[in-house]
DNA sequence: CCTGCTTCCTGAAAGC
DNA sequence: TGCTTTCAGGAAGCAG
């Protein structure tokens, strides 16, 4: 499941090959995938239009083009967005195709198909709910001890599913919320509210660091992933709990437990983790 | 506004 | 062996 580290490798992987390139041709095999604007309209729109530029913004991916428009994709649980050198053959789980002007293509593949695609100018970006009220995100300069603890401090609702709301932290998703929680010793059961200060410089730090280290291996491949080249994370060899269920903790040795928390299958070291 | 539950989706794995 | 059920989870939508 991609998340902001993997996320930002499939940038990172892409950038090089599809930023001045233009896209000459869009195939698409599943439009419902295509939230904004009709597929017809997206496909015409899109058809013509060089990539200027790739940003992410927690787990979105902004294609910035010409015409000051904006080709938007998140993947959700599945999604995977990789370059295809031209007449390379493609599974059935693709979906929409980007051929590109020097006869490539970028190509969106999607199992679950829950992966969410739109186009439009740069100026209604606000449209999309889920962008424009994003949190900040880990690593950024937004995303300050302060304003972490703050916000801790007002929800009343359990640790894990604060972190897992995008409006409060942007990126993060269930893998390396579960990590930041292991490494910070706090229980995903916790009420925010009741993290204390130094637990709280604790998580913000952890927080901090599975993502830079998420990044840093490349993403987490667990199934599905894979980076703009095809490639598989190493990050699945780092974890400390997450996947890690009826196996030692690698700081106590207690048994790592799975329990569902705010409805989301949670690893954690029942040991380390008060 | 806040919180938690439901829904979408389908391959893989578990259950019978 | 093969069919059926359960599980995986990001985020929108909705109820209370």
């Amino acid at each position: 499941m991609p998340e902001m580290p993997e996320v930002e490798t499939i940038r990172r992987t892409l950038t090089d090959k599809i930023e001045g390139r233009k896209i000459t041709r869009v195939d698409i095999k599943l439009s419902r995938l295509i939230k904004w604007p009709t597929a017809p309209e997206f496909q015409a729109v899109l058809t013509d239009r060089t990539v200027e530029k790739l940003v992410r913004r927690g787990k979105y991916l902004l294609f910035y083009l010409d015409n000051s428009l904006v080709l938007v994709i998140h993947l959700r649980m599945t999604g995977r967005l990789y370059y295809a050198t031209q007449g390379r053959e493609y599974d059935k789980f693709t979906h929409i195709l980007f051929f590109l002007d020097n006869g490539d293509a970028l190509l969106y593949a999607d199992t679950r198909t829950l992966g969410t695609l739109y186009l439009m100018p740069q100026a209604e970006l606000w449209r999309i709910a889920g962008l424009a009220s994003m949190g900040p995100e880990p690593l950024s300069e937004e995303f300050t001890l302060e304003y972490f603890a703050g916000m801790l401090e007002k929800r009343q609702a359990k640790i894990k599913p604060v972190l897992l709301n995008q409006k409060l932290v942007g990126g993060l998703g269930n893998i390396y919320v579960d990590e930041a929680l292991a490494i910070a010793g706090i229980d995903p059961d916790r009420i925010a509210s009741s993290i204390n200060e130094t637990e709280a410089k604790y998580l913000y730090q952890a927080i901090n660091q599975v993502i830079a280290d998420g990044i840093s291996h490349g993403g987490t491949t667990f199934r599905d992933y894979r980076d703009g080249a095809g490639q598989s994370g190493s990050h699945q060899h780092h974890l400390h709990v997450y996947g890690r269920a009826n196996q030692p903790c690698h700081r106590c040795g207690a048994i790592i437990a799975r329990k569902e928390v705010g409805g989301r299958g949670t690893h954690y070291c029942p040991n380390c983790q008060k």
